[in-house]
DNA sequence: GCCAACGTTGGC
DNA sequence: GCCAACGTTGGC
């Protein structure tokens, strides 16, 4: 089992929208680390969803339902496209801020990278970000 | 192969 | 709205 953040910006697409449609093609991604990523992902996979401008906070984990695949919205072999669908909503919205003041986080690529919008996460970040959701 | 110019992302 | 960081493009 592996864990990863994928960022979206909520006005183009939400963690609601997710919730909404039941499933969701991640496709979209343009960027070849973000892709080496992508075509790593496993079925069963969680992911955190991260909404970044805007609300910058962690809203939902999804799980990985379709390996990568030809990303439909373009006709070029490099790019790849995940299926997600709701896993569980976060009970408190993990912020950046938030993230950023925690210990064992300091080292997580949305803090080092913060441009990188697929990234994979250690276990044990998952388990730090899961206990904010639910304690803080 | 280098690097300047340009476009995009995303935090502030 | 600004701007730093970063990725891509294209001329040389």
């Amino acid at each position: 089992m592996n864990y990863w953040l994928m960022k979206t910006e909520s006005e183009t697409f939400s963690w609601q929208d997710l919730v909404r449609d039941g499933k969701a093609c991640w496709d979209g991604v343009r960027n070849y680390q973000a892709r080496n990523n992508i075509q790593q992902m496993k079925k069963g996979d969680l992911v955190f969803i991260y909404h970044s401008v805007s609300d910058k906070e962690i809203v939902g984990i999804a799980k990985v339902s379709r390996e990568a695949y030809p990303d439909p919205t373009i006709d070029d072999e490099r790019w790849k496209a995940v299926d997600v669908v709701p896993f569980q909503a976060l009970d408190n919205p993990v912020t950046l801020a938030k993230i950023k003041k925690t210990e064992g986080l300091e080292n997580i690529y949305l803090l080092k990278q913060s441009r990188l919008s697929v990234m994979p996460l250690k276990p044990e970040e998952f388990d730090i970000i899961l206990a904010l959701a639910q304690n803080s």
